[in-house]
DNA sequence: GAATTAATAAAACGAACGTTCAATTAATTC
DNA sequence: GAATTAATTGAACGTTCGTTTTATTAATTC
């Protein structure tokens, strides 16, 4: 056999992404072979080869590809705020928001950097840092305005990335608290870190709206 | 050739262990081939065989030693604090130094659990929760003495564990701080998320002692 | 509808994998 | 010093790996 009917390289080739996200999230990048990948697409593993010079290329485009997204939404969604308290409530909700329904990708960022080849992995570690730059920055920002009281600005901010980034190791869809409640709850526990008081929000119309000091029964 | 002169099945076990360690954090287990590893030990690949049944026997037993011995560890240390706040100050300034010196343990606990059989990787599973739950009983407990003030201790548990680990994952030991020091750091920030105030502490012969309030500069 | 291009299958490549087995020698026991 | 046990080698097992090559058919173009 060879061509088949219906067979169109645009839907093979996101049917390779799809499914490589899901096996190399699942068993890791080495353990998954190329056969058991085709067989999930549902086509020889030769086929793989018109889409992909090798496997390292489908890993490094996976990564590249998230962190592309990433620094897109993160640049489109962070213009909506102004204060450094604000920007800062803002990063850790769409850090929170924009994981947990990623978390293959999430896994995979996490798991995976070693499986890079070094030029692959330096151009994956420098878009990484380019991301947590932009919560340091803000952080920064606070301290220079006052609205922040923290002790080691560059330690702050990795304790947070590890904080908020851990949730996607525990979080599942049915836990007992929602994806925007645990955001808050993040974001209540980030302002005691960098030492702020929060200015409580609303959603209105997908943006958020100060509504004024809001008491903690903490 | 057969047995080598000067061959010693103790310091050949041990050996092995040591490699394996290097071997499988730095490249993952899947990665690491008993040949790889063998060379390392400068041995036959054989010869593995004679200490472990197989591969995956090796990995289980390095996961099982790490987590048997940071139980072991904690609870000795654990030990010599007695309110919730020493506890607890205790508890970061343990894992933070333990972990710093045991990073390939560290990695490999982190990133293996998936390689690990569905029945060695719920053992390991089962004594992580419990090294875990011991941070939460020190919440819960200075959530009843009132030493704490906590939103929702489920959450704050694991956001803590999750800040403090992520120290394994940048720290080198020619930071501009020493492990110590990161240590205190963390201590600090540890204190604002459980709401609670340092009472800050110097050595004197091995053991934390209090020495009264101090004034924090921020 | 013929020519061309796109998408795949089928088969095979050599290399590497984890593991086993038999043989061999060093160290220990008696 | 003979017998036994401990430690290892060298070679091989069958399997699986990522990848390449060639042939074949579907879709598209003209």
């Amino acid at each position: 056999m060879a061509r088949t009917t219906g067979s169109d390289g645009g839907r093979t080739r996101s049917a390779i992404d799809i499914a490589a996200k899901h096996l190399i999230a699942r068993v890791g990048y080495e353990a998954m072979s190329m056969r058991r990948l085709a067989d999930e697409v549902g086509v020889q593993p030769a086929a793989f080869y018109r889409y992909y010079p090798n496997k390292q290329e489908l890993l490094f485009s996976v990564m590249r590809g998230h962190m592309d997204r990433v620094l897109a939404a993160w640049e489109a969604e962070g213009r909506s705020a102004h204060t450094a308290l604000e920007k800062f409530c803002a990063f850790i909700r769409f850090h929170i928001r924009f994981h947990v329904e990623r978390r293959d990708d999430v896994h995979i960022g996490n798991m995976e950097l070693r499986s890079l080849s070094p030029e692959n992995r330096a151009i994956i570690v420098e878009l990484r840092a380019r991301y947590e730059n932009s919560l340091r920055d803000i952080l920064d920002d606070g301290m220079d305005t006052r609205e922040f009281a923290i002790d080691d600005i560059a330690l702050t901010t990795r304790a947070i990335i590890a904080m908020i980034t851990g949730v996607m190791v525990w979080f599942r869809t049915d836990d007992r608290l929602s994806v925007d409640e645990i955001a808050e709850k993040y974001v209540e526990m980030g302002l005691r870190l960098v030492g702020a008081k929060k200015i409580a929000t609303t959603k209105t119309g997908g943006r958020n709206v100060p509504v004024g000091p809001k008491i903690r029964s903490l």
